[in-house]
Order: C-alpha cells, then structure tokens, then sequence
DNA sequence: GCCGTTTTCGGCCCGACTGTTTTCAGTCG
C-alpha cells in the first residue's frame, strides 16, 4: 500500500475509534501518526529495514507493527474487524455540525439507528427530542445539519478563498472601529486547499464590524452572531468567522486561530513547562485561577506582546512564518536558530511553462511576454504543448521550431516585453520515451517534461520506471518534471507514484522540478520539497499559464513553495537573467 | 497509543458556545 494510503487509513482507524468511544488520547495517536507518516523525511520502506520506524515521533510500538502490515501486504486485522463493526452511516454523520461521536453513539445504541435516513425520520418523529440530553433543538439542527452537510462540508482552493477573503479583510481595515485585522486559519497557513475563513479584528467596538461583516451583500446566510463571535456563509458554501477582540489580546488570537491545531499543542506544552499558561486569551502563570469572568479580564503574565514575534520570544522561539506551523520540526528549528528564509514573490525574476494560442493558451508569445515584464519579471519560458496532447492542439515538430524563430526574433527587438526562452512540454509516452527526440529537443532552451495520458492502470513501480526514463533521456537541453503526480485538488488523485525515487532520479541527472502553481495542481506538493532541497534538486516555481491572466498563479505557487520551506536560493527561477541564460547554456549538449 | 531535563506510569492544550440542564457534557476550533 502506498505511504499516502497508509496515512489515510490511520485517520481512518481514529475516526472509527472515536465512534466506539475509544479514549480520545488514542485516537490523537492515530491521527498524528497519520501526519507523521504524510511528512515523512525518509524513504518508508528504508526506515522499515533498518528496524528505525518506530524512532519517528508520534510512530510507536503499536503504530510500527500496523504501518509494516498494511505497507508489505496492504491488510490489517484489527481495521477489517473494527472497520466491520461500524455502521457506514455513523460515520457520514460525523458531517453534521454539531453532532459528535458521542451523540451518534447515543442515537445509535439508544434507537439503533444505523442511516441518515433512520436519523432523519427519527428527527422528524419527535424519538430523538425525547433522548435525554437531546431536546427540540437538537433534532432541528441535526435536520438543518443533514440538508446542508454538502455545502458545509466542501473544502475550497486556496486560490478561490483568497480572492474572497482579500476584499474582505480590505474592508474590514477601512472600518473606523478596527484597530488591526487579519486573516488566519489554514489559509494564512497557505494550506493547497481551506475548509473556512477566520478573520481576527482588533478593536473596542464589537458591533458595528460585526454588523458590516454579517451585512457584506454576498452574505447568504449568518449562522452565529454573539458578543466577540460571528460566522456568516457565502454562496457556494464557503464559512467564513469573525472574531473581534480587544487589542492587547489580538497577537493571542491571531497565533491561536491560525493554528495548525498541533502546532498549537506543542506551544502549549513548552509555555506550560516555563511556567506558563498559553490560550488564544493571552498568556498565564500556570495555576493562577482567573479571579473572575472571562478570560481576556485576566491580566497576562507578560507585557509588551504587541506581534507574533514577541509571543514566540517569551517562549525562547525565532519567528516562526505561519505556512510552517504545521506541528512537525518548526518549534525545534525555531529554538536553534534554524529556520529558513522563506522564499517571497519579489525575489522571482522570470518564469517557465506557459502556454500560448500556437496549443491551447489564449494568448500570443508578444502578449505573454509583455504581461510578465509587467509583473515585473525579466524572463518567460514558453512550453507549449507537444504533438502527442492532440487534445490540447500539440506542436508537431515544424510548428515547434518555427515558434523557436519567432520567439529569437521578438528577443531581437527593443521594448517593454520580457526576455522569451524556447521551451517545449513535451509529452511523457507510456513507455516512457519522450514524444520529441534530441534532434528537436537540442534546439530548445529548455523542456518540461510531463504525463498528460495513460495515467491510470499502471502501477506504482511502472509508473515510476516510465518517469525515470523520461528523466534520463538524452534532450540536449535542461529538463523540468513537470507536475510529477497529475493530481487535480478537490478532483483527482495522483497517479500512484514513487516520489523519492523521481527525486533521487532528478537529483542524479541534473532534472528540476517544477511546482505546478495552477491552483487545482500545487504539484510537486508542499510536504516532498525538503527531500528534494536536500538532494540538491531545484525547484521551478511555474504558472502553467493559459492567458496572460494566468500569470498570477506564481503568487500561489510562492505560497506553496514558502510552505514547503523553500529558501530565494532554492528556487531556481530567483536567478537573474545572466545566471539563467549561463544555467541554460551550460546544461546544453 | 505515545512519551519522558518533574514521569516507564500517568499524564496527554485551552476556552467558548450550545443545548440541555439546575451544574454540565459534548462539540468545535
């Protein structure tokens, strides 16, 4: 089974735990043990040989045995049983808001119930008001609950969220009563895809930004509306809360709501083991009751928090960016000094993979180059389809080069256009051979190499020989991999693939690789880029754009790569364009 | 189920809100 596989199917076997009722200490166990192995530093099958699975932090005794089962032969006992004694609509349940593990436990063993529909009816009988702790309400809300779980339950792209949560957090500045707003949650995290938004404002009067916020005229529905609390949602489903909080708690919220949860929780522990008491309140002497009322009336036990990076100082931490709270290594890098300088959109100077009318873009060379010199780049790669995407009008050879003589002479004359480089994306064949041979690849600058067709049906193991021998053949001109796994967010999984070893493959044949910033793509994915900086391979942050319009997606794709902890040195497209063009030449042959 | 510069056993982050209750369990973030 695959390592992504295995990782789901822990978070599997902790959801079902939780409907039994197992201790949720448990159950954290195996969700973290699925986070553990998604983040994964080494190659699985490795740490299994040398007997080192279990030295992995949140991956125990009980963890390791389950992990090698389902990894050598794709089954486990204890999840068939449990897996068996767990009615499928409990689980679905977990969609209603509001309605935990413990309540569906409850229906079930109270009623039997066992489907929706059983709850539905139930709710509509009047039996599920009659339970005790159940009343009127629980049953209205389960019912609400049940027609809206589609919409609620929908996770949106980040690139979609940010363009609904900019105006918001713009206007929201603008108010007279808002002293500081901000955006958190898993999009400040730069998470590929966001569940809701969380807006923290600072300010003394609550209520005229709540009432600017649940009035936005794109409001379809406001769900809560409380004292420092609202919560509204969007056509399309999407969630958005406001929390207004007085000024000096504003660091506290903001750090808490953007999370990650785990993040939070180690936090938590090293305030703890100084003394301290840390929440989204402000920060305690532990043990210190408060004296009365609520939280943000007890005084805090340091003055002077007035940003983040005060907050993680009294806890003997660097700053630690928001895209890396994850709850993996950051508090141990950010206590020895050792964490990246996040890569940010101005270091980049130039691009590579776009697409333009000649295959299925809109746009010509001269309006693709002028829009990225308006960005202010110096530099564009064009890789425009080649003959095999005939879906996509593919270049046959003929057009291709002619496209490189056009491109020299637009090169040649002056003007307010960025520098074109040549390139191709060039079609990985199911063998594994790419779709032009050197005589034509050798005239390019550079090539994209990419999957674009017999994506299903092959294994692992073929899947990855065919990208490997894509990755060893002899173009006469750098190579990218182009979007190594072909997933397609909120669509589409990933063709199954062995990622470490195209990136070992890279590393050895002096290959790129690219992350794909088309925000349905964010392909390679954030969590293998460490591999790949430690192996010395460079990333190439592309837009993979179809319009001039397209372009943009490089500021999603920044994102992605800053959460991947990818330093303006890693990033290969930060070089000027006399290192580029030197890069480029050096790498011909 | 995991983990250890208080611990190999006994902890495991913190607070608000809701709906149900006369003091709290469950859910959520």
């Amino acid at each position: 089974m695959e390592v992504r596989e295995i990782a789901d199917r822990l978070e599997e076997i902790g959801t079902l735990l939780e409907l039994t009722g197992e201790n949720p200490f448990k159950v954290r166990a195996y969700q973290s043990g699925a986070r553990a192995l998604e983040s994964l530093e080494e190659d699985l099958d490795v740490l299994i040989e040398e007997d080192r699975l279990g030295e992995v932090k949140g991956i125990g005794k009980a963890l390791t045995e389950k992990i090698i089962s389902l990894r050598q032969t794709g089954k486990l006992e204890f999840y068939d049983k449990l897996r068996k004694s767990i009615p499928d609509g409990l689980v679905e349940m977990l969609e209603i808001p509001g309605f935990g593990p413990k309540k569906i436990r409850k229906v079930h063993e109270e009623l039997g119930i066992e489907t929706m529909e059983e709850l539905k009816a139930a709710c509509e009988s009047g039996r599920i008001a009659e339970l005790p702790g159940f009343g009127k309400k629980s049953a209205e809300n389960i019912l609400s609950g049940i027609a809206n779980r589609i919409a609620y339950g929908k996770r949106h792209l980040w690139w979609d969220v940010r363009s609904v949560a900019l105006p918001i957090l713009e206007g929201l500045r603008e108010l007279e009563a808002v002293d500081r707003a901000e955006v958190a949650g898993s999009f400040r995290r730069s998470m590929e895809t966001v569940g809701d938004l969380d807006f923290i404002v600072a300010s003394s009067k609550p209520e005229p930004v709540m009432k600017w916020f649940t009035g936005q005229s794109n409001v379809v529905e406001v769900t809560a509306r409380g004292e420092t609390k609202s919560s509204v949602r969007f056509e399309g489903g999407l969630q958005a809360d406001l929390r207004v909080v007085p000024d000096d708690r504003f660091v506290f919220a903001l750090h808490h709501f953007t999370g990650s949860k785990d993040h939070n929780v180690k936090m938590r522990q090293r305030a703890l083991a100084r003394g301290l008491s840390l929440s989204e309140w402000g920060i305690f002497n532990k043990g210190e009751e408060p004296e009365s009322g609520k939280a943000y009336d007890r005084p805090l036990a340091r003055k002077g928090i007035k940003e983040e990076a005060d907050l993680f100082k009294v806890l003997e931490l660097d700053f630690i960016a928001p895209e890396m709270r994850e709850g993996l290594d950051e508090l141990e890098l950010a206590e020895e000094g050792q964490l990246p300088r996040l890569v940010q959109f101005e270091d980049l100077q130039g691009t590579f993979h776009n697409h333009t009318k000649a295959s299925d873009g809109h746009n010509t060379l001269e309006d693709m180059a002028r829009a990225a010199a308006g960005m202010g780049l110096a530099y564009i790669g064009i890789a425009d389809h080649s003959k095999a995407s005939f879906q996509a009008n593919g270049l046959d050879a003929d057009r291709l080069l002619e496209q490189v003589e056009r491109i020299a002479e637009i090169n040649s004359q002056d003007g307010d256009k960025a520098r074109l480089f040549a390139g191709c994306e060039v079609d990985i064949l199911k063998d594994g051979t790419l779709d032009f041979g050197r005589e034509v690849t050798s005239k390019l600058d550079y090539c994209v190499i990419s999957v674009h067709a017999s994506m299903s049906g092959l294994s692992e193991e073929e899947m990855t020989s065919r990208m490997i021998r894509a990755i060893e053949a002899d173009t006469g001109c750098l190579k990218i991999l182009g979007h190594p796994t072909g997933r397609l967010l909120l669509r589409r999984e990933g063709y199954a693939v062995n990622i470490r070893k195209l990136i070992e493959a890279a590393a050895a044949n002096g290959v790129l690789i690219e992350l794909n910033a088309n925000p349905w793509r964010m392909d390679m994915d954030w969590r293998h880029w460490r591999q790949a900086a430690e192996a010395g391979v460079p990333c190439v942050i592309t837009p993979d754009a179809h319009s001039v319009e397209n372009l943009e997606y490089l500021r999603c794709g920044v994102q992605a790569a800053r959460k991947a902890g990818l330093t303006a040195e890693q990033v290969f497209n930060t070089l000027s364009l006399d290192r580029i063009t030197e890069y480029l030449n050096n790498a011909k042959s």
